[in-house]
DNA sequence: GTAATCACG
DNA sequence: ACGTACGTGATTACA
């Protein structure tokens, strides 16, 4: 929560005025409320994470320093690419970086961990050494020693898009996506044993909006239909029995659903998958000949900005564009990618923020003792009393799903556990 | 203070 | 020929 001059630049018309005093003061309070309640910790837990993390992180230093012939800072980008291209010269030309020093990202060790074991290694010591600095170590730090528990700052006014952002600490990029990155999760707890943890996940919130915003009917039939539109997408895409769609071509049908989203290049897409630049370009040309109105909706958001300058989301939230007509055809391209990505990104911040708004007030008039904790953009997390369970798992369900009315439904799928990580 | 890297949606 | 997917925040190294 944090009420800043920001806020009043744009409030010239009525619509705006809206969104102003329907939304973001009204979401003022539920976001105060959130952060006020703040969420329990299991510490020894970390704690004993933090112990496995240091034994494995030694194992890899030692095997990274008897490859290197020395030892040196494995989290120093600059001395790991001398190590890597100057010493051992594992390649010919290495990628720099735009301050001309030698790049060390993933994608870059990636590729050489194919052939080079101990850079996998450098990688594996990386992403431990990752989640030990950012969460295992920091996060009992930051627990409040009045409440015992940890308290987020939610920022309404940083994200150009309208999102929520996160900090202090950051409870908005808990590892989900690695094994051992996972177990963070089970760290964060319910408030004492009357409690269970429950998730809400708003199920492909984006491309439901970019289906109804487009109208193409394709998609949204897809949707109505209650069917895995990745799958669905595949099977359209490249001509096949739903029934028939491989995994290769549904990750591939998954990857231009999201890459549609941000405007993706054929360059990016084969960067993404293991398809080339000539396949990527043979797929997204298909694919909006699947979903020809997508494109046409696409072509009218940067029309629009050219236009206005700015473009808006479903409730009337801009987002200005000054680089829309710029002559340099780099920077005009970037912001026509956020021409079509600021309203799908920004609308479905709206709609959670509805659904917020509209579970705070349910929760207070009808006496619930349950709390909202959390927003992580597409999914809410509560502390549930176990006797509140029953009754209140469906107005969740129901406050999201209906916070906002389009050709498309929406769909939210609920988890409860012991902690985060069983809650999804 | 900035760059590089990497955690999330 | 150009450069190359949207939005954030935290940590570390280093000038």
């Amino acid at each position: 929560m944090q009420l800043k001059n920001h806020f009043t630049k744009e409030l010239k018309d009525a619509k705006t005025q809206a969104l102003f005093n329907d939304i973001e003061i009204p979401l003022l309070r539920v976001l105060a409320a959130m952060e006020l309640e703040g969420i329990n910790l299991d510490k020894d837990f970390l704690n004993g994470l933090a112990e496995d993390l240091n034994n494995d992180i030694k194992v890899l230093e030692a095997k990274i320093y008897d490859v290197a012939g020395e030892e040196f800072n494995i989290a120093s980008p600059k001395q790991l690419g001398l190590i890597l291209f100057e010493k051992l010269k594992l390649v010919d030309k290495p990628k720099k970086t735009k301050t001309g020093q030698y790049s060390t990202a993933e994608d870059v060790l990636s590729f050489l961990a194919k052939d080079h074991e101990f850079v996998q290694s450098i990688l594996d010591y990386r992403g431990l050494s990752k989640l030990k600095s950012t969460y295992v170590d920091a996060l009992p730090n930051q627990i409040e020693d009045s409440t015992k528990r940890v308290h987020t700052d939610y920022m309404q006014t940083v994200a150009a898009t309208g999102r929520l952002s996160s900090n202090n600490p950051n409870l908005q990029n808990i590892p989900i996506r690695t094994e051992r990155g996972r177990q963070v999760r089970k760290a964060f707890v319910p408030r004492d044993e009357n409690y269970v943890l429950l998730a809400a996940d708003y199920s492909q919130i984006e491309l439901r909006i970019i289906a109804a915003l487009s109208k193409e009917e394709n998609m949204i039939k897809a949707f109505q239909n209650g069917e895995d539109i990745h799958a669905s997408t595949a099977a359209k895409v490249f001509n096949v029995d739903l029934k028939d769609v491989t995994r290769e071509q549904r990750s591939n049908a998954k990857t231009v659903n999201f890459g549609i989203i941000y405007g993706v290049s054929a360059f990016g897409l084969s960067n993404q998958t293991d398809l080339t630049r000539k396949e990527s370009k043979e797929l997204i040309d298909l694919y909006y000949e699947t979903y020809p109105k997508l494109r046409n909706y696409m072509a009218a958001q940067v029309d629009f900005a050219r236009d206005n300058g700015y473009v808006e989301t479903i409730l009337k939230r801009r987002r200005y564009l000054k680089d829309i007509n710029s002559r340099n055809a780099i920077v005009r391209g970037a912001a026509e990618r956020n021409a079509v990505n600021a309203p799908i990104q920004g609308s479905a911040a709206d709609i959670i923020k509805i659904a917020m708004i509209n579970i705070f007030r349910r929760f207070e008039n009808e006496g619930f003792i349950s709390k909202m904790l959390l927003q992580v953009h597409d999914e809410l997390v509560f502390d549930v009393h176990k006797n509140e369970l029953d009754s209140i798992k469906p107005i969740i369900k129901y406050e999201m799903e209906n916070a906002f009315k389009m050709i498309v439904p929406l769909n939210v799928e609920i988890g409860i556990g012991k902690n985060w990580l069983e809650a999804h």
